[in-house]
DNA sequence: GCAAATTAATGATTTATTCAAG
DNA sequence: CTTGAATAAATCATTAATTTGC
């Protein structure tokens, strides 16, 4: 069954070292243009899907800077990203989108696409507002589905329009919520 | 512009009723089906997306327990839920999925999705594996664009079909050390 | 030599912290 | 000040390496 023997995403070595280019690359956050562009690219190379290559950056670069911050004990220092070519440390840390993105050649595209960021921040004239809800980070589990955006981006003729009526709006209300387990000093990482 | 998409999402009344009602129900973490369903209805009662729902249950959530422990100060007791009828807490922080999801005969779509979780818990029988990419809980900006999930589940005539043929695949040959940064150097596994 | 158990690496989720808009 | 939005940190779970017993 090549199908899908793993319930985990296994990188191919070919996708790894396009990846680890990108990072190295200066590519810490990829939007959603950029992620599916990467995704269409390393499909090539193997199964991917697009939350693949996003929990791949995010892992990559929380593992650099805890690696980092091992190696520096407790110097706590700033090291905010100490291997990009030339990061002048933004002075918000508000995200600060890629002030110099366009390392290399290569990537053009994605890299292009990270511009457009960069344009809002240092232009600030046209149309600074209006995000248009185009490159929305947004964090959850609905490109499984399709949301208000993609449906919008997909024919009628696809849209399955499903007038569920349900929903009462009413009931008694259980609740859940039960972890806080850091409670204590030491941390059980024993795995 | 008789869109005014105003960078941010404002909750209609009903709408905010109706997710608090869900909140109270039990509804924390809704999948990728819940938080459609979720959306559809509202979308009734005002312009809404999939992330808007997903965000208001995770900054509900957190605010609650985050009001509760302002409460409480450092009593730091297990304030599991203080809202619910009657929640066994979960031995195991492991997240537990849903065991008694069914609260009420409402929310039946969402909930009944919800169950499946359960199912394959409890029941590992039939296809235990195979999660079929279906409520895979992502969390990226994917949903503007569309996964390869999500075009599986689109007819061809909606695909575009982008062919993207950029990519160089090659570039300056950065080289390919992998993620062995471990060197030789003692100290590693600090812990 | 191979297989089962253990450890390490890393992909996937959830939670907490924080920023910005209203 | 309230609250939606986004990111980073912490954590869990599964796969791959490595080791040990047969």
């Amino acid at each position: 069954m090549p199908q899908t023997p793993s319930t985990r995403w296994c990188p191919t070595p070919e996708q790894l070292m396009i990846l680890e280019e990108m990072y190295r690359s200066g590519v810490r956050t990829p939007n959603a243009s950029q992620i599916q562009q990467i995704t269409a690219h390393l499909s090539l190379y193997g199964r991917i899907e697009g939350k693949n290559v996003f929990y791949w950056f995010q892992n990559h670069k929380a593992r650099e800077r805890q690696k980092l911050r091992r190696r520096l004990g407790c110097q706590h220092q700033l090291l905010h990203q100490s291997e990009g070519p030339s990061s002048p440390t933004p002075p918000l840390h508000n995200q600060t989108p890629p002030p110099n993105l366009l390392y290399q050649g290569c990537f053009q595209e994605v890299l292009t696409q990270g511009m457009n960021l960069v344009g809002k921040l240092e232009a600030g004239e046209g149309q600074e507002e209006e995000p248009a809800a185009s490159d929305a980070v947004y964090t959850q589990p609905w490109m499984t589905l399709m949301d208000g955006s993609a449906a919008a981006a997909v024919p009628p003729c696809c849209r399955p329009l499903k007038t569920l009526d349900l929903f009462p709006t009413k009931s008694t209300g259980i609740k859940d919520e039960c972890s806080s387990s850091k409670s204590s000093s030491c941390s059980t990482s024993t795995n």
